[in-house]
DNA sequence: TGTACATCAGTGAACGCGCGTTCACTGATGTAC
DNA sequence: TGTACATCAGTGAACGCGCGTTCACTGATGTAC
């Protein structure tokens, strides 16, 4: 783990299994995550197709990295969002939100690759505590939200679990494109700071943008 | 269209289509929507794996047809739901929405290959219109939840796609496996009415069950 | 009621394909002395 | 600085497999007269 790609054509790669997690990106981006073979990506990133095998165990061992650095990136990216208001916890859970949303569009093949349970090993430990960082994240900003009374305290999980579900059925219903009219990426986010507005501003108790 | 699966193993089966759709949900339901086949299909429903090309023109077709009855399937369930409260278009909508949550439990399958545009033929016209049936119920509830009073008349497209992605994205959490703890049926049910009642209740406004 | 014939529905062999995985191998790298 | 050697990383041939699709065929059904 020493050099980054500068002998790139050298017989040892030197990043062969960041390379191989990024050429099963550009797959998935290409064909769909049903689509995608271990042949297929190891063709993409200039390596023979057993290449694999010596960083991941098999075809799922891959998918199951890609899926746990997707979960990653997710919580940064949610972390990044939430801490844009530090002073105003209802808009940072907002913005937060429509931050689940835009990573939907912006990493479409990480976020396919990231709820398809069937194509990585379930088991896995790092997958498992990577995809709970993000709901974390919500979590928390949800919490603060709570705490600063701009959210009813009562029955939180709850209400984390349909802010959740919110925002991942709008970037869901995106992906398979089933809005009513295709939206572009700039109507998607109106969109979501609309519906994530019309969720949590409704329900603010001091209603500081509530229908306005 | 005749007899209906009287004369059972006759060589011409009388009704090979339903029984192919039949099959496909089964396999689908055993081995999720990624590792079907139709050869699979084909053997659990007692025939070559040649006939089904006669009623389907190929895999994309079948996997079509059954994206299409489960769309029916679901406005039918959509629309049973709502009209068990023709006296209250709030709870009407409500109904309608955890009755989507709940399709995806007991329809699993349908509702896995429903949103897998990838397998399916995106241009089939009568995929497009069953798609738009089961949007067109929950976009009449909310009408009528709006004409009466129940939730704001302003900008009922963010509205209703707010409360479609509500319920689909919980479904698609569920089905995933992501939420927090693992639910069954009966949690998923109370789950989904305190979630929509967290976002129709809240934003009621003659607030019947309104914080309760 | 009976016969001829067209149409329909399913068969099964054949095709070519790309897949995931394994494995003996070899070239490159790093370390010990 | 040089040499021997262990380890690492990628190669490419081979395997067996199940797949989707096509097609000439045949058995069953329905219709016309």
């Amino acid at each position: 783990v020493t050099s980054t790609s500068n002998s790139r054509k050298a017989y040892h790669h030197g990043d062969l299994a960041n390379a191989l997690l990024g050429a099963a990106l550009e797959a998935i981006g290409e064909h769909g995550v049903a689509a995608v073979s271990l042949r297929d990506i190891a063709r993409r990133a200039g390596v023979s197709h057993g290449a694999p095998a010596h960083h991941f165990k098999d075809k799922a061992g891959l998918l199951t990295a890609l899926a746990t650095q997707g979960h990653l990136r997710l919580s940064e990216t949610l972390s990044r969002a939430r801490a844009n208001h530090p002073d105003d916890s209802l808009e940072a859970f907002k913005a937060t939100g429509v931050a689940y949303v835009m990573f939907a569009i912006e990493q479409r093949a990480h976020f396919e690759i990231m709820f398809q349970p069937e194509l990585q090993n379930r088991a896995d430990a790092e997958l498992a505590s990577a995809g709970s960082a993000s709901y974390q994240v919500l979590l928390d900003a949800l919490n603060a939200a709570q705490s600063d009374g701009f959210i009813s305290a009562q029955d939180t999980e709850s209400q984390a679990i349909a802010a959740w579900a919110l925002v991942h059925g709008l970037a869901q219903l995106w992906q398979s494109s089933n809005l009513p009219e295709h939206k572009s990426r700039a109507e998607l986010e109106q969109l979501a700071w609309r519906v994530v507005h019309a969720f949590a501003g409704a329900r603010g108790l001091h209603g500081r943008t509530h229908d306005r």
